[in-house]
DNA sequence: CAGTATCCGACGCGATACTG
DNA sequence: CAGTATCGCGTCGGATACTG
């Protein structure tokens, strides 16, 4: 992009880009409250595959939003937690959300 | 979507669905600025394609973030303007483009 | 349990040519 | 000037089967 249109938007695209993706928002609501497990977080989401899940979790592990610890058990257990890069977005979903709720009413 | 994941993500989702998309974000802060006529955007976004600027322009005004006047002459003029729900949005673009700049520093 | 591997359809976006 | 029509590619996400 050039530099003319990288100031008229100021990295916006590359922020929302962060947390865009079919399920980011809700894994990252879902880790504001609780560490989870891989399993516990599938189980909350029923439409979401396997694949899938693993993609958005290590894009969103990639970003620096959440945290993977792995227990090298028998079987295997592995952690997912919000950074607190993480943290800081949460705010901003919820203006978000705000934004909409007021001018949907 | 499910009930319970609805609820979870309030709406944000379909919320950054309104500028999610290529060349929004630039539009929008284009037009909150100066109402612009479809030419002025285009020269102003080199990298855009008519094709993709009309449905990006379309899809904006069909969510209600801009206004299109068309005037009946020749040549054809059309004019885009933010509408007061597109006005309300550059205040959280705002707030999005300073968590990046927070986080990123 | 927590993943990988493979296939596939839908969509977003760009390039190009044509039109009222 | 302000579009429309057509084509094609790359990415995203879903379905299914397999694995350490």
């Amino acid at each position: 992009m050039e530099n003319k249109l990288y100031h008229a938007e100021c990295g916006v695209n590359a922020a929302i880009a962060l947390f865009s993706g079919r399920w980011k928002v809700i894994i990252l609501h879902m880790l504001s409250k609780n560490t989870r497990r891989f399993g516990e977080i599938q189980a909350r989401i029923p439409a979401v595959s396997k694949k899938v899940l693993t993609e958005q979790l290590k894009e969103l592990e990639a970003d620096g939003l959440i945290s993977r610890k792995e227990y090298k058990e028998l079987p295997p257990r592995v952690e997912y937690a919000l950074t607190h890069f993480g943290k800081s977005l949460c705010p901003l979903l919820a203006d978000i959300a705000a934004w909409k709720r007021k001018t949907i009413l």
